[in-house]
DNA sequence: ATTCTGACAGCAA
DNA sequence: TTTGCTGCCAGAA
């Protein structure tokens, strides 16, 4: 059974978490792309607001491994230092310049193509 | 049941 | 290039 049919049945929040656990230690995606792969491509604000709620998770969520689809860190806001997510980002191998990833294409990973 | 709100994305001007 | 508007839709109130 797939990643993907594995998450199918469950709640909306659920399978974003499902989702951004399986992003690789080093590397990012975007809002969309989790969107899309979740099989709702205009749901991308959901896929923040999930993320937004993560937080309270009992099981640790790499949030910060999620930026928009020009690689900038518009949810930095949401950790509890604003520089908390770009350092996370940079102890990860992140180039980051004034809140955008600058490698962003190098380390971008998409659920649609990984996962199957 | 109804209204409001976004950690977005895409497009028009 | 940049700003603004619109569609979106799952939760919270």
């Amino acid at each position: 059974m797939s990643y993907k049919t594995q998450i199918e049945n469950k709640d909306f929040f659920s399978r974003v978490y499902d989702v951004t656990l399986l992003i690789p230690y080093g590397r990012i995606t975007s809002y969309g792309a989790i969107a899309r792969f979740l099989g709702s491509g205009r749901s991308a604000r959901m896929v923040g607001w999930a993320l937004n709620a993560s937080h309270s998770e009992p099981e640790f969520i790499p949030a910060h491994r999620v930026v928009n689809r020009n690689g900038m860190l518009t949810g930095k806001h949401h950790f509890g230092n604003s520089t908390t997510m770009q350092q996370l980002l940079e102890n990860e191998g992140i180039i980051i310049e004034e809140d955008r990833i600058v490698n962003f294409a190098e380390k971008f990973w998409d659920p649609l193509k990984e996962l199957s």
